[in-house]
RNA sequence: GCUGGUGUAGCUCAAUAGGUAGAGCAGCUGAUUUGUAAUCAGCAGGUCGCGGGUUCGAGUCCCAUCACCAGCUCCA
């Protein structure tokens, strides 16, 4: 980013900033007894949090954004001012701010406690602000909801009010219209309106039906990922869906795991209690005990496309992107410590090229996902063991020259994670691709193998992912092509249409020949005019749309339309059958 | 789970202040045999998410519940 660039983006943190006092100011003038609590500027805008005893209204936001105009108008001198710590929390008793009391009471002893004041508004605040209201010209509140006091669920609910601002009306104009753009590519919209998924309250929440043409992409995806698998030597297995709570006793996901769980049967009562899986992994480690193993069968990497069973809060579900149940391209390689780096950056490299391949190496970002040492009961092992094993996953990261941020408290509870995320279309950003590594599992399992020195050794496990869960990756993939999906994806990747019924028989047979050929077709020989099926095929974005009538019969051709480009002209069937089987056997994006 | 919003035909949406549901598209039937984004006509389609309540009367008001949406928390 140029220097310009940067200023200009501290430029409008801070305008977002001081907008979001001048909504806290409306508010307070609107409804005095309405306690401040925080206003940061956000990516987007900014938001200010309120503990109110009656929540906004999409009416109360009306109102609140008219007296903000106002105070924009009075154009208020915005002044900065320092106190010593007893008569910050003397002022913030005066006006009855207990959050505030509490945030100063959290400040460090040697803190400068600055206010910022604008009229009657007084804040805690560290800074910095423009110096007059009337520079928040462009703003506008966008929605109300609920969320927690310093984000613990512990802490009262407040009521939070997000809006955007900008540092001038077209760009304003411009950040909505590209919000309204970005709902059109919703792949909880778009994807019901291509009849790729779809959900029924019979079934329950978080429940998604895979409609034929989703399930065809799915299934397009797997079919890639189990087949480059194998290519690197992968073993394939089949594990079952559920076990006794034996098993997530072993592997700790029963203490560590339990509320996210679909648990059959009851403790007390029965004799055995069951649970649907939530991971894979204890499942695939039975596996590697079937026998004994030497340090010369290592690295043996198991691969499953494996369904998934999460029992996640009422309010988390998200249309495919947050689900109940999913299938998932699941992968555990025991190694020895000599053979983890290789077999980690392995991983790296399948999970790059899958994403490469798919189109969206570009869209994501790294995490290197920590456990937080302040909260050791969230997980297993030793503090000098997850040490250790975090500095040599650094050291790894750090070889393979990838950007990327650290995030205490973010790991599995059995080891640290390399998660790559991305963002979905409302900028919510979700785990695409995990690799974890587990230094603590093999031996709960006692998954031995012997070492050449005839020591019985743990091996490393690494917990991967190639291309994530299925159901969020097609999501993903509906949000980036907005449904345009290249042709080795797309559900129905040649429609062909006929000019009239005299036609019906050579569509027939064109299907017949594309089918043979493994290229998915679909026709249209229904008695419309040719515009009407063509601007049908376009809606559905079927990738090439084939029109055929008396010229194209007679020659053995067929007129092609391209989705992007319109009218291609005609060329003979195997010429065209030639050209999209290359473009899918290449995947061209 | 929490906060707020929404829920009428397959889809998008109407229904004045509570008086018994309407349109476009899709579907079906018929006519039209069509050359690159919508041919015309007719027909059919709804226990107004589900369950209670208030009322002479509820799509409209109240309660409860389910689902969907945005956010918080949580996560692949």
């Amino acid at each position: 980013m140029a220097n310009e660039d940067k200023m200009k983006e501290l430029d409008l943190q801070v305008l977002r900033h001081s907008c979001s006092h001048v909504l806290a100011q409306a508010v307070k003038r609107l409804y005095p007894n309405v306690k401040l609590g925080i206003g940061p500027a956000i990516d987007t805008g900014f938001y200010y949090d309120f503990d109110t005893e009656t929540p906004f209204t999409p009416e109360d936001l009306e109102k609140i954004e008219a007296e903000m105009k106002k105070i924009v108008k009075e154009n208020l001198k915005i002044e900065r001012f320092e106190l010593p710590r007893g008569e910050a929390l003397a002022l913030m008793q005066e006006r009855d701010e207990p959050y505030k009391i509490e945030l100063i009471n959290d400040l460090p002893d040697d803190a400068v406690i600055s206010f910022y004041k604008q009229g009657e508004f007084v804040d805690l605040c560290a800074g910095p602000h423009v110096n007059y209201t009337g520079k928040a010209k462009a703003f506008k509140l966008l929605s109300a909801t609920g969320a927690y006091w310093k984000g613990s669920e512990k802490n009262k609910m407040l009521q939070r009010i997000y809006a955007t601002c900008f540092a001038n009306k077209t760009d304003l104009e411009e950040y909505l219209v590209q919000l309204e753009e970005a709902k059109k590519r919703d792949h909880n919209k778009l994807g019901r309106e291509l009849e790729l998924f779809t959900t029924s309250e019979y079934i329950g929440q978080g429940l998604p039906i895979i409609l034929p043409k989703g399930s065809r992409i799915i299934q397009t995806l797997q079919r890639f990922v189990e087949d480059e698998e194998e290519k690197r030597g992968y073993l394939l297995t089949k594990t079952p869906l559920m076990a006794k709570s034996d098993l997530y006793k072993i592997s700790g996901h029963w203490y560590h795991y339990k509320e996210n769980m679909f648990i059959m049967g009851d403790e007390e009562k029965d004799k055995e209690v069951f649970a649907l899986r939530p991971m894979t992994c204890p499942f695939q480690f039975q596996s590697y005990l079937a026998a004994a193993r030497s340090y010369r069968d290592l690295p043996l990497r198991y691969g499953e496309t494996s369904t998934l069973f999460r029992n996640e809060a009422s309010g988390e579900m998200h249309g495919l992107i947050r689900v109940r149940q999913f299938t998932i391209s699941e992968g555990h390689i025991a190694c020895r410590p000599d053979q983890l780096e290789d077999e980690f950056k392995d991983c790296v490299d399948l999970a790059l090229y899958m994403l490469k391949s798919v189109g969206l190496d570009s869209d994501v970002t790294y995490r290197f996902s920590k456990w937080d040492p302040n909260n050791k009961e969230k997980y297993i092992g030793s503090e000098e063991e997850w040490d250790k094993v975090q500095a040599r996953m650094k050291v790894i990261l750090d070889k393979l020259g990838i950007d990327y941020t650290e995030a205490d408290g973010e790991a599995a509870f059995y080891g640290p994670k390399l998660d790559i995320q991305i963002k979905n279309v409302h900028g919510k950003e979700d785990t695409l691709v995990t690799i974890q590594i587990d230094f603590q599992l093999a031996e709960r399992f006692g998954m031995e193998y012997t070492d050449s020195d005839g020591a019985k050794k743990y091996p490393y496990v690494i917990h991967r992912t190639s291309i994530g869960c299925y159901e969020r990756t097609l999501a993903l993939l509906i949000e980036k092509y907005a449904g345009a999906f290249p042709t080795w994806l797309a559900p129905v990747q040649v429609k062909v249409l006929s000019l009239s019924d005299r036609h019906n028989d050579y569509v027939s047979e064109i299907q017949n020949k594309f089918r043979e050929n493994r290229i998915r077709v679909e026709i249209d020989t229904r008695n419309e005019k040719i515009g009407y099926k063509i601007r049908e095929a376009q809606l559905e974005k079927v990738p090439y749309m084939l029109v055929v009538g008396d010229k194209e019969l007679e020659t053995g051709s067929v007129s092609v339309r391209s989705r992007k480009d319109g009218d291609k002209g005609s060329m003979s069937v195997d010429e065209f059958m030639n050209m999209i089987l290359d473009e899918i056997k290449t995947r061209k994006l």
